[in-house]
Order: structure tokens, then C-alpha cells, then sequence
RNA sequence: GGCGUCGUAGCCAAGCGGUAAGGCAGAGGUCUGCAAAACCUUUAUUCACCGGUUCGAUUCCGGUCGACGCCUCCA
């Protein structure tokens, strides 16, 4: 498999490039950056979730052990001003928000987290690290209880971002109330203010800085040097920046061996942002389309190019989702229907389907390409499988279904669960009326049965070999 | 100013040296009692524009135009 590292600007072999072959410890290490939880998540913020979480399910499916770690900010001056908005408690806003993250994750099929740390339990970690920065040289107290990195004190500052210290410094903004010693310095550590939530440390009373939060969090649950850091481009500078300074600074070794970012979901060919009122929660997106059209329009382009959102992207996520459904239907239907073992098998071909998928993943995750050999097996399989005429081999169909779902899988899509359809037996009493209304050929009666049935959440299809009969 | 991304059919989107995948939408048709699903036909002599390299460029190089991002704790 092949990934683009942002820090090398290069495609790089994945298992030479974290030296895999050679190292005893075999589990793949990953660090997402997660939202900070201050309000619901925006359309944005689910790109990384779902495009870094089909790159956890392909190394799992390539048989890789993998630890994946994604925190919660909740130490920031986001959700402080949003509690003091609300006159609630800085925690209060955080934990509801984790919470409402938490069911929008599910809805977009996003596997949970091995570990899900928050800012807020790892302050002694990073007072650690701050301690070990500034005794080697890194970092620097204030006379008021600040600590800054020293950005000057790190000579690959500005490597990830390609830029260097002193084009940093020119467009670098200084705040006079800061005691920095160089403008591309940054905070470690805060000196409280009032109202804000603090901590005790050697330095005074005060709060992390954004930075270290992440340096921290990957450190205690992944150890010093991990295999995959991946967030949104925006955060390659500083943030990232930072936490390789950080990192690196503290331990002394690689803090990652790949960075990945993922684009941006532009509205109408522009970044959302809330002055521009083009903004939109993940939440009420579902609402209007699903959370499955919200994944699958993740995927559909490259993880790295960004996404225009648009109402029309939606309604065609929502239109090719609904063929793979249908394809997916109408295979059961036919495993169903066509017991006979010594059938002629409908893809003789299925390994070449699967190696093309394979390829498409290897190549830096084109889901794009992946999606497309999905269609083109879909293809095949429909122009045959229109025959009704013919008996196909239930061992080749099964194998077509289940070559099938390993991808959807792969890709997190196409996990509706099929409506909990209470009233069964209601079903089953108007699917039997209306078999004998058709024999009678009492369309009318049918037609009615089959609105009927449909306001119910069952769709039904006749064919030759009798009614394919399906909850959505 | 510095760093970086992108311009492919009505829309979305792969391909990135050998002559344009896939999806959506549209039109016509087949099948069907009607539907639905599916299938068939149809939709880019052309990949923003101009040069260059090459036997050959959407793909590489240079330039122009256009859109966008980071450098403002925004994924």
C-alpha cells in the first residue's frame, strides 16, 4: 500500500516507511486529531472521521493490528466562551457535545475509537512534557506563568508546512500582552484568567495550550513515536507543526512517520464559516439526506481534494447509494430463489474484481477508483442476473455477496439496518391479499396493497421467479 | 509577500506519457397488467488557455488566466 506523506510531499511505500519489517512491535499506531466540543459538528468535520476511518478498516482488512486514537478537545477557548455565553459549567458544554458526537459518529458508521482521550485527564502528561521541553531548552516560563516553545531552539521547525522560520516570522503576528521571545514562539502553558478552568502546575495556576494537548494525548496512549497522525489540512500549520516540535523536542525521536491530510467540504466553492452563514451541522444534514449519503459523498472523491457541498452532491450520494442497495436486494433475492447448486455461476471473474479494489485502496486510499469497480462488477452481475430463465450456482452468488460486502465494508457504507418492521404479521396478511388480487388480476386492489405496503417501509418487485419483497 | 491545492461532459469524479473509468441527471427503447428494478442505445475528436519537450501529452516543463486554502488556536 501506498500513502502520501505530507511531510516528504511524496507517495511512500507504507510498510517501508514505518520500517515494519523489522521492528518487533507490529501494531500500526494511529492518531486522528478530534473535534474540539464546543457545539455539534459541522458538515467539515466529518471528512476526517469517515475518510481516516476507511483507512483504519482497510489496514484491518489487510490484516494489520491497528490502535487508533482520536481525542476530545475540551480544554479550549471555544467551549470557555460558549459557557460563559450559556452560564453553564465549561465541562457541562464539553461532556454534551462529546455526547452529540459520540450519536453522529454512529450515524456515519465511524468505528469507535481504541481510545477516545480528553484534554481535560491528561494535564499531568502534559505538564510532563512541558517540564522536559524546558529542560532541554525547548521552552521558556514567563514572569507571569506562561511557557513558551522556543521555535528558534528547533531546527526542522517549519519542515511539514515547507516553510521557513524566517518567512514564518514575517507573516507571524505578535500580541502585545504576550512576553514571546520570537513571533512564531508559541504557548505550552497558559497562566489562568478568571473564569476559566485551571489547573495547578509548576509554573502557577493555569491551562495547556492547544498544541500540546495532542503531543500529549498520542504520547500517553501510543508511546513517543507512532506511525499515522492524520486531521484536516488546515491543521498541518501550526498545529502540526507544533506537536512534531513538541513531540520531537521532548523525546528526542520521529514523533510520526506519516502525516495525512484530508481536504476540505467547500460550500458553493468556498470554506463554511459562520460569518459567511454558509455553515451546517452534521446533524441537521442528516436530517435533510441521512447520514449515509454524508459518508458516502466523504468517499466519493479523494480523501486529499476538496469537496464541494451542494444539494444536488447529496441527492446523487443518495441516488448511487440506492443502486447499490438495489443490486444488493436483488442478488439476495435471487440466492433466494434459485437453489440449485448445479447453476452456471454469474461471475466467473470475481478475483480480478478484487484485485482491481485492491489496487484502487493501495493507491493512497482512491476510493474514488474503488467505488467505480464496485459499479463495474454491478454491471456484470445485472446484465446476466436479468435472465430470469437462468439457474445460477448458489455457491457463486454467495461468493459475489459476500466479495460484495467486503467492500461496502471496507468503504463503511451500505450499513442501513433494516427497519425493525413490527407488525409482521400485518405484512404478511397484505403481501398474500395482494398475490391473490394479481391472480385475480385485480390491479386496483394490488396497486392499493402495494402503496400500502410501501407507507410501511416494504417495497415489493415482481419478477418471473415471484415477488422480491424488501424493508428499507 | 511566503507556502500549497485545483481547473476533465449538464452535475459529481477517476485517470497523470500511447489516444478519455465510474456514478448521477436527461432522451429514446426492451421487459412488466402497471410499477419498481434491470438491460440496450444515446451524451467530451476532447481534458482552462498559450508555448515547449517527445514519434506521441489530459498526463512532463515554462508561461497566462481563473478558483481556493494555510501563514489569524478553523477539520
Amino acid at each position: 500500500m501506498k500513502l502520501y506523506n505530507s511531510f516528504s510531499r511524496t507517495k511512500e511505500d507504507f510498510e517501508s516507511s514505518i520500517n515494519f519489517s523489522a521492528r518487533s512491535d507490529k501494531t500500526i499506531k494511529i492518531y486522528v486529531c478530534g473535534p474540539t466540543v464546543y457545539d455539534y459538528i459541522h458538515i467539515g468535520n466529518t471528512r476526517p472521521m469517515c475518510v481516516f476511518d476507511v483507512l483504519r478498516r482497510y489496514l484491518k482488512y489487510l490484516g494489520y493490528n491497528v490502535k487508533y486514537v482520536q481525542n476530545f478537545t475540551d480544554v479550549d477557548d471555544k467551549i470557555i466562551n460558549r459557557a460563559h455565553k450559556e452560564n453553564t459549567g465549561f465541562f457541562d458544554i464539553s461532556e454534551k457535545f462529546i455526547k452529540e458526537y459520540k450519536i453522529d459518529a454512529a450515524g456515519l458508521n465511524v468505528m469507535p475509537a481504541d481510545v477516545h482521550p480528553k484534554a481535560s485527564e491528561t494535564i499531568q502528561e502534559m505538564i510532563d512534557m512541558i517540564n522536559i521541553l524546558i529542560k532541554n531548552k525547548h521552552a521558556y516560563a514567563t514572569e507571569s506563568g506562561d511557557v513558551y516553545f522556543d521555535t528558534l531552539s528547533f531546527e526542522n521547525y517549519g519542515k511539514l508546512s515547507n516553510q521557513t522560520l524566517s518567512d514564518l516570522q514575517t507573516g507571524a503576528r505578535i500580541d502585545p500582552n504576550e512576553a514571546k521571545k520570537n513571533a512564531t514562539d508559541f504557548a505550552l502553558w497558559k497562566a489562568s484568567k478568571p473564569d476559566e478552568p485551571f489547573w495547578d502546575s509548576p509554573w502557577g495556576l493555569g491551562r495547556p495550550g492547544w498544541h500540546i494537548e495532542c503531543s500529549a494525548m498520542s504520547r500517553k496512549f501510543l508511546g513517543d513515536t507512532i506511525d499515522i497522525h492524520c486531521g484536516g489540512q488546515d491543521l498541518m500549520f501550526p498545529h502540526h507543526e507544533n506537536e512534531i516540535a513538541q513531540s520531537e523536542g521532548c523525546t528526542g525521536v520521529k514523533f510520526s512517520y506519516f502525516w495525512l491530510h484530508n481536504g476540505y467540504i467547500n460550500i458553493n466553492d468556498t470554506k463554511m464559516s459562520k460569518s459567511l452563514n454558509n455553515f451546517f451541522t452534521a446533524r441537521e444534514i442528516s436530517e435533510k439526506y441521512g447520514y449515509e449519503a454524508i459518508r458516502y459523498f466523504m468517499i466519493s472523491g479523494h480523501y486529499k481534494s476538496p469537496l464541494n457541498y451542494t444539494e444536488r452532491a447529496m441527492q446523487q450520494s443518495i441516488s448511487s447509494i440506492q443502486r447499490l442497495y438495489n443490486f444488493k436486494e436483488n442478488l439476495n433475492f435471487a440466492i433466494n430463489n434459485k437453489i440449485s447448486e448445479s447453476g452456471v455461476n454469474l461471475l466467473e471473474n470475481i478475483n480480478k474484481y478484487k484485485q482491481d479494489f485492491l489496487t484502487a485502496m493501495n493507491d493512497d486510499l482512491n476510493t474514488s477508483d474503488a467505488l467505480a469497480v464496485i459499479f463495474s462488477m454491478i454491471k456484470e452481475a445485472n446484465i446476466k442476473l436479468s435472465d430470469f430463465d437462468v439457474k445460477f450456482s448458489v455457491k457463486n452468488l454467495e461468493k459475489i455477496a459476500n466479495c460484495f460486502n467486503e467492500f461496502t465494508s471496507i468503504l463503511g457504507i451500505l450499513y442501513k439496518n433494516e427497519n425493525n418492521i413490527k407488525n409482521q404479521e400485518e405484512i404478511d396478511i397484505l403481501l398474500k391479499d395482494r398475490d391473490l388480487a394479481r391472480i385475480n388480476k385485480k390491479w386496483e386492489k394490488s396497486d392499493e396493497i402495494r402503496d400500502k405496503l410501501y407507507k410501511l417501509g416494504v417495497a415489493v418487485k415482481d419478477t418471473p421467479n415471484g415477488t422480491n419483497v424488501f424493508k428499507f
